[in-house]
DNA sequence: AGAATAGTGTCTTTAAGACAATATGGC
DNA sequence: GCCATATTGTCTTAAAGACACTATTCT
């Protein structure tokens, strides 16, 4: 079955940066290293992720699906490829290749069921542009590219929207991109934006509280993100 | 030398999308497949690209640079990588992941010498999203993205401009950013748009002809892209 | 002078930002 | 009524688009 292929082949995986919404704060999912010897980084935090099975996996997005099924039992969250990491000192096995996705997790979802059951698994939450655990391999400097990818996304698309469960009102909207963009958003400008895009449909149902009721809503369409017509803010130069 | 890695691993190749502007077309780099028994896809048309070579690269990037100088002779064009294609089937010979990457040549670059002298290399003419020739693998899909990324970019950043000489005048600017978003741009606001980043340095020369001297250009810094503040155009929604 | 392209100025339009005003439920 | 949050409206600001006008060199 194995061709002459002319090359020796690099290692090649998929890794997998999940993020979620819990109590308010943007948070990663992390696995634990397993602790057999010859494994690298035993018992280090990292990424979720694993190689590539030719049997298994039709092609890497199927790959990255199984890994985050593996960890969070979720199916179809909004997943996209972020990139490729490869060099010849990634891994100390060997020559080593890794295509990046990341993930958004609705908020349910992610706090479902195998937390608390499973001791390798946690939420890392994300303060600034970092969390406090290291990470094995070269996962920190995917983790933090995935999160500016996640950032720059928040100002011109809907990313933010996939963190949100089914229905939601237009505050928790806005305060989930805040959350994601760091900072402050004017109410009246946030609602012109998100009306001006087909990105929400109001269903006939409110979240009461202790206040006027507000309008809940559900995604329009739940596959692409949108794209809005200018940057939440001016980007800085320099 | 090998490492039981648990996993048969998949082949692993790096191809590059190479840009450049002839006579004014934007166009791409095509190279010949092998005529030898064996190979797939043979004497058709392909990216330029090749396996990783554990030996001699040290990187992913640093495979996307070694092609780009066997078939171009440029060492240090805009080179940003696109996204990875892998799966069971878009290579006959074995499970297959390739990294993409995307370059943009300067004119005088492009046109140096390699072409003329080379049957199995030619630049192809892009006409609306498509170019006459066939490819082999997947490569129509990745050059489609590429073409789809540079296009998008042009709207917000100046992408652009490493396609130009190292000196040019602000109308020899405009013009290639006309070429790729396919329109043509209001030079009034053009000027504004490339004053408020910066962009371009003048330089104490100007190019003459029948009419008005030109005031020249470089780039400020080489580096990396620029971003404008908002997209030259109202993103369409639908 | 006339052609041709370079470069500038003025007005309009679009969407974001600031801020205020009004709406509506629970208590 | 009061509080808290929802929702809307009005004015300002920033940058793109339309269009016209001026500038400079060559023939």
């Amino acid at each position: 079955m194995k061709i002459k292929s002319g090359f020796p082949r690099p290692l090649c995986s998929v890794d997998v940066v999940i993020f979620a919404l819990i109590n308010s704060k943007l948070c990663v999912l992390l696995t634990k290293r397993p602790l057999s010897p010859n494994e690298p980084f035993r018992g280090k935090w990292a990424l979720v992720g694993g190689f590539v099975d030719k049997n298994l996996d039709q092609d890497i997005k199927s790959t990255a699906i199984r890994k985050l099924k593996e960890k969070t039992n979720v199916d179809t969250p909004y997943l996209e490829q972020l990139g490729s990491w490869g060099s010849a000192t990634r891994d100390p096995r060997d020559w080593s290749v890794t295509i990046a996705f990341y993930a958004l997790l609705p908020k349910t979802l992610a706090t479902k069921d195998k937390n608390g059951t499973n001791e390798n698994v946690k939420w890392a939450v994300i303060q600034g542009s970092s969390i406090h655990e290291e990470l094995a391999f070269d996962h920190m400097e995917i983790f933090k590219s995935a999160l500016k990818r996640l950032r720059s996304k928040v100002e011109y698309t809907s990313l933010p929207a996939y963190l949100l469960d089914e229905k939601f009102t237009l505050s928790e909207l806005q305060k989930t991109f805040e959350i994601i963009v760091g900072r402050k958003l004017e109410k009246s400008a946030f609602r012109t934006r998100i009306n001006s895009v087909n990105l929400v449909t109001p269903i006939e149902e409110y979240r009461t509280g202790s206040n006027r009721p507000a309008q809940l809503y559900v995604l329009s369409k739940k596959s692409e993100p949108l794209y809005f017509k200018r940057t939440l803010k001016p980007v800085t130069d320099e």
